[in-house]
DNA sequence: TATGAATGAGAGTTCATTCAT
DNA sequence: CATGAATGAACTCTCATTCAT
């Protein structure tokens, strides 16, 4: 199922699209393609791939259910098309940093996922992951284009990031892939959380403060990671921890 | 208003028969829930709530889609059925556990986390949480549900052991909620990625060693937590962690 | 589709029954089709003849679905079984009464129905019409049985009535057929109407007062067909008859 | 996912083919309601509510199940725009007709009587009183839907007639809703008759002269009201009609 | 290009009927 | 005789996709 032409052609067209406002016809044709996957990217995250309807996703866009389909050969290629569109640029930016930052590796990481968290955790982008995580198997197409667009560089990013650490004398010698997983599990899980149960309105359920849960996961966790924390460490137990299988 | 043909259900017998002898009849109807409680799971872990076709499980249990309604309602009392079966139970047990514990806190915790692994994490039950994630916002009957049953549980679960090991003096005075969220979050996400991407052959993804995140998580967490890994920690660095850089 | 062998058992069961208490195993056996019965017109009444269930049926009998099948081969006959007990019998007796009487035709017609109205209208039985009148068409073997064992009868009894009337010269001479439908149709029409929207509770409707309803009616065809009435006289005493507004 | 088979649809598009020229679809779009309801009306009245599918009604309108729902969201919305196409504006018709009649009140009855009978009583409208008698007890929503918009206004308009008959002397002061019940039942009571058993080929049934059967009735019923078929009334027969024999 | 009427394969659920026990 | 677990056809309603205009 390779991307479709008119696909391909949208795909230019975003480039020339822009930001501007004017609602001349010529414009509006022009921008089609930007309102359709903005549209589809809101019911996507908001209902999941299977449960959005083309039909909602073309009024929200101002068009009627055959304009969608002159755009996109289908709903799998819309939904590739939004993925594409939403996550491409976000990771290179996040890898430069690491390259050029100055101070500790504690700050860098707090830089990282603070950042992280202003351009996508509190953006509807987030909810992409939402629906990844929800609909692969069923869309297994899908599965490696993300895994190779999304997952990898963002495990390089922060890999790198504890590397650093390590390689500074500022982090203990810990697995670089598992002290990544650790440091982004909880935002990602948040970020979950917050476009699924969160979203709904659930009796007895304290809403999530997402910043104070990122200010005492970074807190726990990069001490965990400093050397100088284990410094007034006595007993063994942490070396235990896992141990009690 | 004349429904069925007859002679013509031996066919699609043969396939759920074998392993049965004497009372057929009473050994199947005791068998029937366990048999499509364990289809369902499998069903609903697979392809989510929604895409999971009520006969789909009712033929991988070896009976007729009529034969489900015999015992669950409904799709979303089936789903309910199965989550309780895996899921309600052991938070009970966790929670008692936490009741009548002896050591440190520091192993609590670990006894916890390798507890749930054992009887959640490394079963096709685990795959439960990324169903609820995906769904809720489609079926916000489950959304309360799941929020009663088992998130509130949990939580509840987690925090008593972290309060405890704060007013044993063992742990920094964190807010127990938080501190909760980052103890559960890094398995949970683990889960969630194995049960979606992870189960998808993607190429060049390292298949990620479970036990080995999960030691590294609780080896960097529980230093995190600990009152005298904060012994040596003496820079402001990771208290300024969440600071805006 | 003739009564099946079961179903003729049933029949002759239900002579020897009778209307006992002591709940003997042997009883009870015995009382099965009665009680059946009993059940199925109930249901038959409320809900009609396709939305009754037949494990309803059963249930309210106090047996299993599969005792039903055992006396009644299918719904279609046990629904027969029930018109043939509910209706067989009460036409016969009003002739009789036709025949024997000594007074003026009016009270004639005014006793016959009252008589009606205790035997048949303010029981379960009349909600028997209802059923077939809305299933006749899915229905059609009881078309010929009911038109031959309830509707010809019951417009053989009142037209006998009318022509009684008529040849004492106490009515007009008003054709036989259509009089009878104007005196039957009013209290038919209302049983009919209590048996379906009567019994729903909607919102402003006036509960009917069937007695009140049926003085009138009387009271407005009566004197329709009184020769006397088309006299031309001029006092209002009768006026007042049915006054009352 | 993919429904279709492309270049099926001709084949059952055939049978509604032939009565169209130029701009087809378009007026499809408009005639189709009105086939529609058509196709229901019919189907209901012969099987009833429950009993008709939708399926059936689409087909037989020459469309596809599915754009049956184009139209009416639901089954029930099917049969309530059923109802209101044919009986809702009539009742309002009538009432405007008592308002401004001019003549005696039994004529006035007369007419109203007469109307019902061309535009409703001698067309498959009429079944629609049988579906409903038939089945609100199983589908509350039409209980109340047509005591609303059907059963309140009729019995309005004849009551406000006969109220007209007493109000100007015309008519003995009978209580109005009773004497309205009176003059509606047997008509209804007729046609309720008509689309039941009158429609299945019973042997030995007279087919009723709806035409004679009605004006029996008017002779009777007017009679009866009129104050001056009172006046040579003298015998107590109507006064002791109510009485229990 | 754009529209939107039309399609039809399913999905969940119900229930008359069967038959092993 | 009696039971009740099991069946599967049928029914309503949905929605991705097509195509005449």
């Amino acid at each position: 199922m390779p991307p479709s032409v008119v696909g391909r052609r949208s795909a230019s067209r975003t480039v020339a699209a822009g930001r501007d406002r004017a609602p001349t016809r010529r414009r509006r044709k022009e921008a089609r393609p930007q309102e359709l996957l903005d549209a589809a990217l809101a019911l996507f995250v908001d209902k999941g791939f299977a449960a959005t309807r083309t039909e909602e996703v073309a009024q929200r866009a101002g068009v009627s259910k055959g304009t969608l389909y002159l755009y996109y050969p289908s709903k799998a290629e819309l939904f590739k098309a939004v993925v594409r569109r939403t996550l491409t640029h976000l990771i290179a930016e996040g890898q430069e940093a690491v390259a050029q930052y100055q101070g500790s590796s504690s700050d860098l990481i707090a830089a990282l996922m603070n950042a992280w968290w202003e351009r996508v955790g509190c953006t509807p982008a987030a909810g992409i992951h939402k629906v990844i995580l929800a609909e692969v198997r069923n869309f297994p197409e899908l599965a490696q284009f993300y895994a190779d667009e999304v997952l990898a560089p963002a495990d390089r990013l922060f890999s790198s990031a504890v590397r650093r650490g390590i390689e500074r004398g500022e982090f203990r010698a810990l697995p670089l892939h598992a002290a990544a997983h650790a440091l982004m599990a909880p935002v990602m899980f948040m970020t979950l959380h917050q476009h699924s149960i969160g979203a709904c309105h659930v009796h007895g359920a304290q809403p999530p403060d997402a910043r104070a849960l990122m200010r005492t996961h970074l807190d726990l966790v990069l001490r965990g990671l400093e050397v100088r924390a284990a410094a007034g460490a006595r007993t063994s137990a942490p070396a235990r921890a896992g141990a009690r299988p």
